[in-house]
DNA sequence: GTCTATAGCCAGATAGAC
DNA sequence: GTCTATCTGGCTATAGAC
């Protein structure tokens, strides 16, 4: 890692698992912020608990304290993208009433993205691609996939659908397979275009 | 690296690039196959210049006489598979009369190997991926995808469809996006099931 | 052209003072 | 709890005999 200026923050604020915790525990929420970021941006293989300490503004020996192993931290960063996650379909649920303003309303976010998913990739896509060829096997990181698969399943089953897995799977495999391509090709306008296709698409589907 | 044994030949025969070469030039050959496989199975970061010389069956400071650098090796292979690709996609041309025919015969060919891509993904997109996340920038890397989406945006426009690029976009995407779904959750039913319904679309975009 | 031995570096992890 | 200094191992790359 050689460079040290990023083009602008690079995430929201992915992190923050349990809501109760004590109040030295805050560095251990931003090693787990700044890793999130270090991470999407340059690859959980590449990046180092150097860099990682560096970016959160903590000595490298105290990453242990917190965190026994790098595992261990990629394990917490799993776990905080699970949470945030789980929030923004909360929140998709709570803004909108119907299954398919529900769908709409959830890539129509993704596609706000387009600039950021176009240089980095799908920041939940890349990491589960990553962890999948890591030596301990599948771990949590399959969650990643299947929170959404699940909740977009649900959303089509609430249509009346009685194909709402097939049609759960097109729609998450046309935004990973368009994030894979926008950011292959850096080129964001990809992403948009299949956005709004995906979101014509979605209306012919209600019917 | 310490697993010695793999779950059998992970790909038919990536490499070979120029038809002519001196014979003493096999061991080059050798080396960028065994790199595809051990890349493609573990990752380009992890896998060490020791695993890919004991793959091919060659002493590690041999390597080096053919390869300056890592670097230059994974450009090697990053030739390979673009090298294999247009093979492929030549194949179905010559085995195939229509444009629809070619496409509905490059995704059965993909959907035929859905055990080994829900367990590495796909060989290509899942180096484009990691490669997008190293130090040099894009790269030769972005050719892979460029190429089967013009060859799909070439079979559509002879379709006479005027969206060609929006058509090749969404059929690259799904598969692309079937096989993060697949790998990510170790679901090879997951990709011939979505094999199965963009065979089935694309009889319906031909009117 | 081929191979052994090893230099040099850097990352993960630890020891232990404060 | 925090931080400095350092150990240890492994990986890229080179030197140089054959």
């Amino acid at each position: 890692m050689t460079d040290s200026v990023e083009p602008a923050s690079v995430q929201g604020s992915v992190g923050q698992g349990s809501v109760v915790q004590g109040r030295g525990q805050d560095k251990r929420k931003r090693l787990i912020d700044a890793a999130c970021q270090v991470f999407y941006a340059h690859g959980v293989e590449r990046t180092t608990l150097a860099d990682i300490a560096a970016a959160a503004g903590i000595p490298l020996g105290n990453v242990y304290y917190y965190f026994k192993t790098k595992n261990d931290l990629i394990q917490a960063v799993v776990e905080a993208h699970l949470s945030e996650a789980r929030a923004m379909l909360a929140a998709v649920e709570a803004a909108h009433d119907g299954p398919l303003g529900r769908l709409k309303a959830l890539f129509g976010a993704l596609a706000d993205q387009s600039e950021l998913i176009a240089t980095y990739g799908c920041p939940q896509g890349s990491l589960c691609t990553e962890l999948d060829k890591l030596p301990d096997g599948p771990g949590r990181a399959a969650e990643l996939m299947r929170l959404p698969l699940d909740w977009a399943e649900r959303q089509f089953s609430a249509l009346g659908r009685a194909d709402a897995r097939d049609l759960a799977v097109e729609v998450i495999a046309r935004y990973q397979g368009s994030a894979v391509l926008a950011s292959t090709l850096r080129d964001p306008d990809l992403l948009a275009r299949e956005s709004a296709r995906v979101a014509a698409w979605l209306d012919t589907v209600s019917a």
